[in-house]
RNA sequence: CGGGGUGUAGCGCAGUCUGGUAGCGCGCCUGCUUUGGGAGCAGGGGGUCGGAGGUUCGAAUCCUCUCGCCCCGACCA
């Protein structure tokens, strides 16, 4: 895109409601616009990023054998009351009457329409195991919204839900979710780490959270430190036992404050890291609390009726894109991982209305399309500094610089965001560099 | 939900105590000069001072009520 035709309205200045850094950056680099308290527009370049996390996410979910559907997010109250939750979720559920006076509610998770959909469906064992997801969005009137998108009352989610007919079944669907999470997160360019979690409301037996470590994280988490830089699991074949993957990353300490063992803390010595962090992920086996009293049941090979295990797996897509921002920026703005960035490259034209610059950047332009890099063009008649400390805030990975100076020697820039080198290269050897420091998925 | 703060131009703020009909910086528009890290000069547009009611000759300013937003805590993807 041409910057001078894309709309991303920039400010010098902090709105004085913005506190945290991701909060600032969202609304200094035109990411977002808030609505109203918890509630948020996505301007285009924040749209293009939560784009991005989401087909990562989708990938790999698609990868670990999740179905994508799409649920509504106005449901039926008389299903929350089958489940016992409608009494039990209190204010935090937004509810509304239709013109009929039903019962209706903005959904907060999907666990009753999930579960609704499958015993109207699914009959026999034969379609076990299944696993279904989406990417959609939810209200949860919290009590003091607060930290921008990250902890909204309307937030874009991934929530997974599965079915098994056994405990061991759906240990593996666990486990599938599991490690389908550490490869989601690194691709993203986190090294999200899981800790044991209190299941909480959901309920169930066996849950972890996956926490990003940021100095403005919400709660106080402690670990060992190996896990900061373990490397994630690579291809991996998901109908094959992942229980080792999941012992490996689960022997190390790990814990958020609630389920803190002080002791087991003080004998890791100087390998405890004890940081704050930001849950992006949250996994629950929660057996049949859901399936037994909703009456969701199949036919066992044996002809009997059995009631499958359910477990549910959510990411705060949105909630992301303030973690991703949290872990990666500086004084300047935004560095943007390479797989999440809403423009891979910046191209930067010093002096608009040079024939020369034009031309070069013109060209650049037309060859980054070529290749699939996706550009923002700054093709605005703005002076050098404008356009510096406008593309270091807008935060691409790579910018490319073209001013009369470097072409009376045959020579652009390129930039590297994240570390500010700046390499003066020919101008038809750009593009190839450029292209040879790509990542691919960040995982093979 | 307890405690605290705040609302004046797109953004950041002053003016409120002590009432006299709204101002500064940035951004925006025009022109000229500039042009490799948020330029200079000149001109211009933009505000029911969150809302309602009251006091007063007169209210951004005083009084009452109300709404929004932010922060700390408790709670939570």
């Amino acid at each position: 895109m041409r910057l001078s035709r894309t709309f991303i309205p920039t400010l010098k200045e902090t709105p004085s409601e913005a506190q945290i850094a991701s909060h600032r950056l969202m609304l200094r680099a035109g990411l977002v616009r808030q609505h109203a308290a918890g509630i948020y527009n996505w301007l285009p370049m924040g749209t293009r990023v939560l784009r991005n996390i989401e087909k990562i996410v989708r990938e790999e979910q698609n990868d670990a054998g999740a179905q994508e559907i799409i649920m509504p997010t106005i449901q039926s109250g008389e299903l929350w009351k089958e489940s016992g939750r409608y009494d039990d979720y209190g204010p935090e559920m937004l509810r509304v009457k239709d013109r009929h006076d039903r019962d209706m509610l903005y959904g907060p998770t999907h666990e009753e329409v999930v579960t609704d959909i499958f015993r109207n469906n699914v009959r026999s064992y034969k379609d076990l195991p299944l696993n279904l997801y989406q990417i959609h969005w939810k209200f949860r009137d919290e009590v003091r919204p607060r930290f921008g998108v990250m902890r909204g009352r309307e937030f874009l989610m991934k929530d997974a839900y599965s079915f098994d007919l056994s405990y061991e079944a759906a240990r593996h669907s666990y486990n599938q979710m599991f490690v389908a999470y550490l490869r989601t997160f690194a691709r993203m360019g986190l090294q999200a780490i899981p800790m044991k979690a209190d299941p909480g409301p959901i309920g169930g037996d066996l849950s972890h959270e996956f926490i990003v470590l940021a100095e403005t994280g919400e709660s106080a988490v402690y670990c060992h430190k190996d896990l900061l830089s373990k490397p994630i699991p690579p291809v991996v074949d998901y109908a094959s036992n992942l229980q080792p993957i999941v012992d490996d990353w689960t022997s190390a300490y790990a814990a958020t404050d609630e389920l803190h063992d002080k002791a087991k803390g003080k004998e890791l010595g100087d390998d405890l890291i004890s940081a704050r962090g930001i849950e992006i992920g949250h996994i629950f086996h929660f057996g049949k609390k859901y399936s037994e009293p909703m009456g969701a049941q199949v036919a066992s090979s044996a002809g009997e009726m059995v009631t499958p295990f359910m477990g549910s797996y959510g990411i705060g897509v949105s909630r992301l894109v303030g973690a991703i921002i949290e872990a990666c920026h500086d004084d300047d703005g935004i560095i943007w991982p390479d797989m999440v960035a809403p423009y891979r490259v910046g191209l930067i034209n010093l002096k608009v209305g040079d024939p020369d610059t034009d031309k070069v950047c013109g060209e650049l332009y037309g060859k980054l399309k070529e290749i699939g890099l996706s550009a923002l063009y700054d093709d605005r008649a703005e002076r050098a500094g404008v356009k510096f400390s406008n593309m270091d805030l807008i935060g691409l990975p790579w910018q490319i610089i073209v001013g009369p100076k470097g072409l009376k020697e045959g020579t652009v820039e390129l930039k590297r965001r994240a570390t500010g080198e700046r390499q003066t290269l020919p101008i038809d050897s750009v593009l190839s560099v450029l292209t040879g420091s790509q990542p691919g998925t960040g995982l093979s």
